[in-house]
RNA sequence: GGGGGAAUUCCAGAGCGGCCAAAUGGGGCAGACUGUAAAUCUGUUGUCACUGACUUCGGUGGUUCGAAUCCACCUUCCCCCA
């Protein structure tokens, strides 16, 4: 179920609710937890803390470990990572691109090496949807290629021309699988994948065909994997037009804040990305005064809270010194305290989108804040 | 008291006559990271007037066209015997 409540320009305000969690505020942030964990020892129950609405997980790393079958045995992923809230799987089509290395890629899906022992896997859209059901996911991805940048045309297009045919077996066996009696969660959603790299005409092509299957959102991939920050929204911009209005948008892996900014005043509705999380770990911290990168040697003696500004349950508690120390000192606390930051600041970023939005002024928060929030504090 | 060994750039530790401002680790400093093969990766780490020059390898002298590398003495440390 998704509703738009407000918009202001394009960009809009919206509630949506699955089988889990209650309503969900958009435009929302997902926060990443790929192997149902969020790395840098962040726990489920941790999320709530941190302002999180929708988790998400990753198909292909789930089916290698533990496995999808076992996730299923324990109960589904809601009961194993004890999070009760929606979560949106992956469907294993970023690892199309990311182990670009290991795989082989075929009509009638791709055969990876495992990243882990190199034992051969073969995953097409059915295997996606089949992982996905067991896993119980509220939102289930469609199996695509996420193409690599820079792509020649002809690539790009046969390659969203099958992204389109696996979508179709995608929802012939999502719809098989959810009205199975013993399914984990018959409620189970699909979004559909929009691809076509930086082409324009591709774009729109391909969005226009997938709009016509009857998904229950839809998602922009292949983007920000190398192209200019304009370049991605000039995609967004293409692709927008031909998406159904009353439907979620997602747009997938992205990104800097004022990416995400930049995507809301284009209409789109969901977003997740590595970035707070794997940001967090490697010291680099956002604020609303910018970023803050607490391995500086500037903030040895620094007494203040990584942000005065953050709310955070570990702003509250612990200064730059200290986190800058345990970094340095290597204890997973540091970890751990850098990504609940990161992630609260990125909730937090959602919910000042949002509030922008129902109080009519997102543009005024949008030149205020766009382009400006991954600058050095 | 006798015998043996070692002293190298922030640390550890290679080098043992020219290709050495000196390997490799660590530490330090800085940068990158966008549907997570990432607690990872990259750069840098004597000084300066920086495609070159200058001062370094415990100290002082010496051998040599040339020394971190060879010789003498000194200093300090370590090991073995008593």
């Amino acid at each position: 179920m998704f509703k738009v409540i407000k918009t202001e320009g394009r960009a809009r305000r919206g509630e949506f609710s699955c089988a889990h969690g209650g309503v969900v505020q958009t435009p929302v942030f997902m926060n990443v937890g790929t192997q149902g964990a969020i790395k840098g020892g962040v726990s489920a129950h941790d999320l709530k803390e941190v302002g999180c609405q929708i988790e998400l997980s990753n198909t292909y790393h789930l089916h290698l470990r533990p496995g999808d079958k076992i996730v299923r045995q324990m109960g589904g992923l809601h009961k194993f990572m004890n999070w009760d809230g929606p979560i949106l799987t992956d469907s294993g089509g970023f690892q199309v691109f990311s182990l670009a290395s290991l795989r082989k890629i075929k009509e009638e899906g791709v055969t990876f090496a495992s990243h882990i022992d190199g034992h051969k896997i073969f995953m097409g859209p059915e295997e996606s949807m089949q992982i996905q059901s067991n896993l119980g996911s509220d939102i289930a991805m469609a199996f695509d290629e996420c193409v690599e940048n820079p792509a020649s045309y002809e690539y790009a297009k046969a390659s969203c021309e099958r992204t389109l045919r696996w979508l179709e077996r995608c929802k012939i066996e999502h719809d098989r699988l959810n009205s199975l009696p013993d399914t984990v969660n018959p409620g189970q959603m699909l979004f559909g994948i929009n691809q076509g790299a930086t082409y324009a005409d591709l774009r729109a092509w391909h969005m226009q065909q997938i709009a016509k299957i009857d998904c229950d959102g839809f998602a922009i991939g292949g983007l920000a994997v190398g192209e200019p920050a304009e370049v991605m929204y000039e995609m967004i911009d293409v692709v927008e037009p031909h998406m159904p209005p009353e439907k979620p948008r997602y747009l997938m892996g992205v990104g800097t804040p004022s990416n995400i900014i930049e995507a809301v005043s284009r209409g789109v509705d969901f977003f997740d990305c590595v970035m707070p999380s794997r940001n967090g770990r490697h010291g680099k911290l956002f604020t609303w005064e910018g970023t803050v990168n607490i391995l500086n040697e500037k903030y040895q003696t620094d007494d203040r809270a990584i942000s005065e500004s953050c709310n955070c349950p570990v702003c509250r508690s612990f200064s730059r010194a200290y986190l800058r120390h345990l970094f340095k000192a290597d204890e997973v606390l540091a970890l751990r305290f850098a990504v609940l930051h990161n992630l609260y600041f990125y909730n937090e970023l959602m919910a000042k989108i949002r509030q922008a939005l129902d109080e009519g002024n997102f543009a005024d928060f949008r030149a205020r804040y766009s382009g400006k929030l991954e600058q050095r504090a």
